[in-house]
DNA sequence: GCCATTTAGTTGTCATAACAAGTATATGTA
DNA sequence: TACATATACTTGTTATGACAACTAAATGGC
C-alpha cells in the first residue's frame, strides 16, 4: 500500500505568500519617493546611506552597510556615487589601514534637511486611512516576521557549517 | 511681521518611514526564497512570471507585465531568459503582428508544482508567531497602501498634463 | 616575531527595475 | 484611403542588490 505524506500549511495558494504579494508594493513605495527626489539628483538609497552619516559622521563602510541593511559591495559602490557628487568624503582612518571613516558634506547635510519634509509627507499619504492604533499592531507584525527571518538565516548558516 | 508655516506630519522621525523601515525586510524574503530556489535553477521573479502562465497561458507580454506588477522592458528581458531555458515559448498572435502569446512548456509547469510546497513553507516560517487575526488585519492595512500608492500615483499621472 | 586566520574594502558577474527612446504594427478619423 | 496617434514590444542606460572571489591590512596563537 502506498504510503500518503500530507503536508499541511497554513496558506494553500501561492499568491497569497506575503513576499510574492508585498514585494511589488514596497518597490513602489521606493519607485514614488525616487520620483519626488528627482529634483534633488539622488536615490531613496543614496539618500538612506547619507542619513546614516547626518546621523553620525565618521563611522567606515562596515558601519554603514550594517545600519542600512545593505551588503558592503552595495555600500562601496553607492559611495562611489555619492563621492563623484561630492556629497562625502572618504578619510583614512589612522587606526586602520584598510578602512574608511566616511563624512558627509555641507551640502549633504542640507540635501537630508531638504527632504525630511518629503519623506514625512509621503509617508503620511501611504498610511492615510490607517488608524494608529492599527499602525501598531502593523509594526507589530513585521517585526515579528523580522524576528522570523533572523531565525530561518541563522538557520541557514548553521547548515553550511 | 513673518509668517510661520507650521506643518504637521504623524511621524516626525525619518527612520519611521515605512518605506525605509520595510523595503530592506521585503528584500530579504526575496532573498531567501532565491536562496531556496537555487537548486531549480530559477529566481523568484521569473517564477513570478511562469506563475502566471501556470494560471493562464497563451497571454501576452503586455498582460504579464500588469499580472506580474513589472514593466514591459522588465518582463521581455525575464521572458529572454526563460526563453533561453526552455521554459517559454513565444507564439507570434495571430490576431496582431506586433504581440507574442506566451505559454509555459512542460518542464516550466514541473518546476511550479514542484516549487509551490517551497513558498508556502517559507511563508509558514516567515508568519510564525502571528495569528491568523493579526494576519487579516495586516492584509487590510497593506490594501489601504496598496490603494494609498494607486491614489498618489493617480495624481502624478494627471500632473503631467 | 611568525604565520594562520579574520576583517575592510573592492571588483566582477548576473538579475531586477525604472525610465527614455526606438521600431513595427494597429487603429481611428477625416 | 491617408495620416495621426496609440499600442506591443525592444533596446539602452543607470541604479541596486546578491554573491563569489580577490587584495591588503589587522589580529591572535604559538
Amino acid at each position: 500500500m502506498a504510503k500518503e505524506v500530507v503536508i499541511l500549511f497554513r496558506f494553500s495558494s501561492p499568491e497569497q505568500a506575503i513576499g510574492y504579494k508585498y514585494t511589488p508594493v514596497f518597490r513602489k513605495i521606493s519607485a514614488l519617493f525616487a520620483y519626488q527626489l528627482r529634483p534633488y539628483d539622488i536615490t531613496p538609497e543614496q539618500r538612506s546611506v547619507l542619513y546614516q552619516l547626518y546621523l553620525e559622521e565618521g563611522i567606515n563602510q562596515k558601519e554603514i552597510a550594517l545600519r542600512t541593511d545593505k551588503d558592503q559591495p552595495t555600500v562601496t559602490r553607492i559611495l562611489d556615487v555619492l563621492d563623484k557628487k561630492q556629497l562625502i568624503i572618504r578619510h583614512t582612518d589612522p587606526a586602520d589601514r584598510r578602512a574608511f571613516l566616511i563624512c558627509a558634506t555641507d551640502s549633504a547635510k542640507k540635501l537630508i534637511l531638504d527632504t525630511i519634509p518629503l519623506e514625512l509627507a509621503l509617508n503620511d499619504l501611504l498610511v492615510s486611512g490607517v488608524t494608529d492604533e492599527q499602525l501598531e499592531l502593523f509594526e507589530h507584525i513585521m517585526q515579528q516576521i523580522k524576528h522570523n527571518i533572523d531565525k530561518i538565516d541563522q538557520n541557514k548558516e548553521s547548515s553550511k557549517e
